[in-house]
DNA sequence: ACATGCACTATTGTATACAATTATACAGAA
DNA sequence: TTCTGTATAATTGTATACAATAGTGCATGT
């Protein structure tokens, strides 16, 4: 129990091929190496990561549905590219909806969830103490999934762990600062004690806020410069 | 110009195999037609609508990232299913969306984009009154389309548009009333006026409302008996 | 009776072959 | 020159063949 965090909300199948290329071209595409508008070829790239067409096709129609490139049938892939302002964008549709999960959780937690969130809390204050920051990270990551699975919205619950995975690029250099990292910790606490609490509000507009906050801290450590 | 409406948003390619095992197995699942956990296999399903196993392949892979089928792999396809409890979590958050993107419509719209809103809204009157429920359909699709596109963030569009098309199957027999294709006339057009007039936070909140509303509208009639 | 191992089957994963479509270049006519 | 039609090449769409994996059932030994 607890040695695997995650594995449940990646749905890119790490072992398999297909798996491996979503995830390189994801990356490329994040990351900035490949341009806006350039067109992806599926020879090309096979042959680039040693694949056939298959496994490269199929990665494509999953980056369409993220909408990280476009298909124009019988025509070719196109990469979308995102801008600084699609990651603000972002940030703004995941602090509401973060906001809903953190309400709805407070409704539906179950006695079990909110333990494992109290000493999520718990121990995330003992590793940010010491400079963990990869347990920190850790532990942030499963912080948002115990709240997402609290939902009890199947739905919402999906959609969250999509913009996670989506941002999850730019968070890693993000939550390594630890000034950030105690930041986020405390917000995560007042988060846990409203829902404790039973207050609904509160629990929405903290986790409101608790994204917003990071998405700002995010722009002042210039990532401007990051993605582009 | 106009003949078309919604061509944009529809990514599942009506004419390739690939779309139209994507949209069969998508109705068929959204219908009930295949029951909660059941395996999907590829060659049956390819025999029984006369292509390979690729096109199939491929319908997979979208279908999981919305999320209407769990692939685990080496194993088996295994259906998500949707219960009415998620096409209301469903509903919900589309609300919350809808709202952001009414507010941020509100701020961006272009000149043109608000002369269109407008004679969407003058049309559908005019459709309304005759009886003409195909052409409100249409014009009921537009008018989202319009504000989708008026929000100018690449991503709430993208994110919209999905759940748009996922709620497709419900919407049909719900707006075909033409009592509430009138009552969402009329939420259309304040709407239309609060961003016209500027109003942001009012335009957000009566778009709040109009899923909200078309959410009660459809319990109402029972859907109950139509997606269990 | 029960557990264990092995062969066999069914199913998915990947590669390749073939078909259809689109883009391009070039020749020829207006 | 400019437009148009056609041949050709490049690329995607689909089908099929082969590989790898997981599930099933039976035989065998204790």
């Amino acid at each position: 129990m607890g040695s695997e965090y995650g594995s449940k909300s990646d749905n890119t199948d790490k072992y398999s091929l297909r798996g491996r290329v979503f995830k390189k071209i994801r990356e490329d595409i994040l990351s900035g190496h490949y341009k806006e508008s350039e067109e992806l070829k599926e020879v090309a790239i096979g042959e680039e990561l040693g694949v056939s067409r298959t496994p490269v096709r199929e990665a494509f129609r999953q980056l369409e549905l993220e909408g990280l490139i476009k298909i124009i049938p019988n025509k070719g892939a196109y990469v979308t590219g995102i801008t600084p302002k699609d990651v603000k964008d972002i940030y703004m549709i995941r602090s509401m909806l973060e906001g809903l999960c953190a309400r709805w959780a407070t409704v539906n937690i179950s006695k079990k969830k909110m333990e494992e969130l109290e000493e999520n809390i718990y121990l995330s204050d003992f590793h940010a103490a010491r400079g963990h920051s990869e347990q920190l990270t850790e532990l942030d990551n499963r912080f948002h999934e115990i709240l997402y699975e609290a939902s009890d919205s199947k739905f919402l619950e999906h959609i969250l762990r999509d913009f996670h995975q989506y941002l999850v690029q730019v968070r890693m250099k993000n939550l390594a600062s630890l000034e950030r990292g105690r930041a986020s910790n405390k917000e995560h606490k007042m988060i846990m004690e409203a829902i404790k609490e039973k207050d609904a509000d509160k629990a929405e507009r903290l986790a409101n806020e608790h994204i917003i906050n990071a998405y700002q801290n995010m722009k002042n450590n210039g990532f401007e410069e990051t993605i582009e």
